[in-house]
DNA sequence: TTATTAAATGACCTTTTTGTCATTTATTCA
DNA sequence: TGAATAAATGACAAAAAGGTCATTTAATAA
């Protein structure tokens, strides 16, 4: 479905706000143990994570990455679109450069309700409701 | 979507299919034109459906491919899944190895329907149906 | 103020995907 | 038969994705 660095983005950023629902700001060794993933690989990730505003980080000892509690939690289809880029939305089954209803592939207008409820499903789903019902994270 | 070499494959043989319903076998040269994919890269694909059973072909003057008459059409998802693999069925959003109903990502409830909808669109349209319906490739 | 902890940074490496090319083999037709 | 045509084959190369590592910077606490 998405690439591995989406995939770790999207474990990462939901293992951390499971713990911070419970106080906590786990680091990297912790998340990258965690969610199944490569140590140096998600330290990558989450520093880019933060870098575009989805993460907040703290150095030092009790350091570690948590996320701003003022915002309103982000959608899946937001993390996707930052690490990934609008792909989700221009994919055509077919591979066609413009794929519209314009100049439809073949498959178009069978497949535009698939994405639709894809869509869907990506931005209304947000990272703390995934925290709040994914028990292996708490 | 699919990665790219899908793509090629599933525009090759609709191409194909549609030029063999008009009595003729297009050659490598005028399917990568066609469907807009490396003359080369289209050359090892169609090689590889041919020696899949996907396509039959003739060499020397008036060669080219084309598909199996007697047999019924293939569906889009038997192209996927000679291509490449299984992967469109286990696949997780998240990325989990094995995600199911008894150890189910957050997502998991969600995306099953959505994943069964695409199964049965590429399930029940064939490389015949795409050509029939398809203007540009006839 | 120094040792410790942990994120930041950037260079680098490996694997997979994507794409190219030269040569060989088979077929057709004059 | 031999010239032309077109697929078969396998080696190679480029680009993208996936992943590692060493070093630096910042914060904390003894």
């Amino acid at each position: 479905m998405f690439n591995k660095e989406t995939e770790y983005a999207l474990r990462s950023m939901v293992y951390i706000q499971a713990q911070n629902l419970k106080g906590r700001k786990p680091g990297v060794e912790e998340i990258a143990g965690a969610t199944e993933a490569p140590r140096h690989f998600t330290a990558k990730i989450l520093h880019r994570l933060a870098r575009s505003g989805f993460l907040l980080s703290s150095k030092g000892k009790g350091g570690g990455f948590f996320i701003d509690r003022e915002k309103p939690s982000v959608s899946i289809l937001d993390v996707v679109k930052e690490v990934e880029g609008q792909k989700i939305f221009s994919g055509c089954v077919f591979g066609l450069k413009n794929c519209s209803n314009e100049h439809p592939c073949p498959l178009h207008s069978r497949y535009v309700s698939i994405r639709e409820s894809l869509g869907e499903m990506l931005s209304t789903e947000t990272i703390l409701s995934l925290a709040m019902k994914y028990p292996a994270y708490q």
